[in-house]
DNA sequence: GGAGGCCATACTGCATGCAATTCCTATTAC
DNA sequence: GTAATAGGAATTGCATGCAGTATGGCCTCC
């Protein structure tokens, strides 16, 4: 159920999934540009056939857009774009925690969610020590959320949506020490409070709480298109033109 | 910004995601059947190359599972699958109506909706005659919802929720002759609603009424696994199974 | 000076050959 | 009879050549 769309164990393809993503983030093309087979062979160092694969996925996931005559450009995102897709997020993850309230059938199914509520709680990174293993935490609740829909269906879609540059729950995390609040421990309230509610069966609460949760990835993108620091740890920023 | 993804005009790769997704569809091929690109040669007349394309444009509408080690399978789909695919869309058009509702201008937007509302409603087939233009106008009925929801994520995620069988919105409308019940009548009425809450900017109730909306697709479905006559004219019904 | 058409270039779509890997089968050992 | 192993057939991944087509620039004509 949890396997990932189109994950085939292809070497080559792979790496060029990654290493075009990658660069795209870094902002190594503009937006609107078309990539050409051709100029990404001496790029990346492979040829046609797998760089075809790579920019067919690429489009997939919304990075790219196909050219009606052939071939793909760079998609340009705005603001506006980046938001909605947070909000999708935002109401898939909260259709997921109903599920997840209205199918629980023992309290037990929670232990893991319960045991990653607390680990976040405790790592929230005051400092920019232990940031990445706070945001690994994080991603792991997310996803140990959308196991609980139990629903297959659910999870692809949420899986599409989160490819999105930003959309993933994971992606507008920032510590204490950034943020002028302590978003953070607003996050960890709202988690436990959602977990809280799934474990009481209490659908269209935990539906409501994950959708605002979701608000806070909302908030911290705008933070994070208004600080000059960030915006260099952030790759991807650069994609979206305030239109 | 209405652009379906990877629509490029290849005629071949696409004539072949056409003719694969149809034999599918009619239960050409079992679940979890593994479906080699060589065997598909001699069966659609094509070479590996845009074969190889179309299985991957497949795998990613869901029709086909990515197996590991390479190449595709068939995906099994479980009536739960189906059901929770068509609460997914449900959950989706709620979002559209609601930022329909939240983002509407001027009532002249809703000029088209409401003619289509119209129209349909006079369409009503109560024989079979007449039946495919009422699913037609039926069909440009929800996609205009999706237009007036004035966002391009949002549409990108409707239409991929929408290619999973029987997801979509007139996938699985009757006329009144198929039905015991004049569900046709009430899916006019939830028009009529829907389009009147978005005129009065009643977000919340836009919502509701579109994710209840849905659930008349789901009914029919369970309608149609037990009509024999049904299940001969809509071709995937075999696909499921009730696991 | 602007617009339209024509030509050259460049790019994609498709076919196919080759190599590596997987997967099935048959055989053997226990 | 079962399990492990080895061998071979089959399948995919990748590379590349060829042909058709779009695109952009340039020239001409108005």
């Amino acid at each position: 159920m949890l396997a990932t769309v189109a994950s085939n164990s292809d070497k080559q393809t792979e790496r060029l999934v990654l290493a075009l993503r990658k660069r795209i983030l870094n902002g190594e093309f503009s937006p609107g540009e078309r990539l050409t087979e051709l100029g990404l062979v001496s790029l990346l160092q492979a040829s046609r056939t797998p760089i075809r694969l790579a920019l067919e996925r690429l489009a997939n996931e919304g990075l790219l857009d196909a050219i009606p005559s052939g071939g793909f450009r760079l998609r340009s995102f705005g603001l506006a774009d980046i938001r909605d897709a947070i909000e999708i997020r935002g109401v898939l993850e909260g259709t997921a925690v109903r599920f997840a309230a209205e199918r629980l059938e023992s309290a037990e199914e929670l232990a893991q969610v319960k045991r990653l509520t607390l680990e976040a709680t405790m790592e929230i990174p005051i400092t920019l020590e232990g940031f990445a293993r706070y945001l690994e935490t994080n991603k792991r609740f997310h996803r140990e959320l959308w196991r609980l829909a139990k629903s297959a269906s659910l999870f692809r879609e949420l899986e599409h949506a989160c490819k999105i540059p930003f959309a993933a729950p994971e992606a507008l995390v920032f510590g204490v020490a950034d943020l002028e609040q302590s978003t953070a421990f607003i996050a960890a309230e709202q988690h436990r409070a959602i977990v809280e509610a799934i474990e009481n069966r209490e659908g269209a609460r935990a539906e409501a709480l994950a959708r605002e949760h979701s608000r806070i990835s909302r908030r911290n993108l705008e933070f994070a298109l208004r600080s000059k620091e960030l915006s260099n740890r952030l790759p991807g920023l650069t994609l979206i033109s305030n239109q």
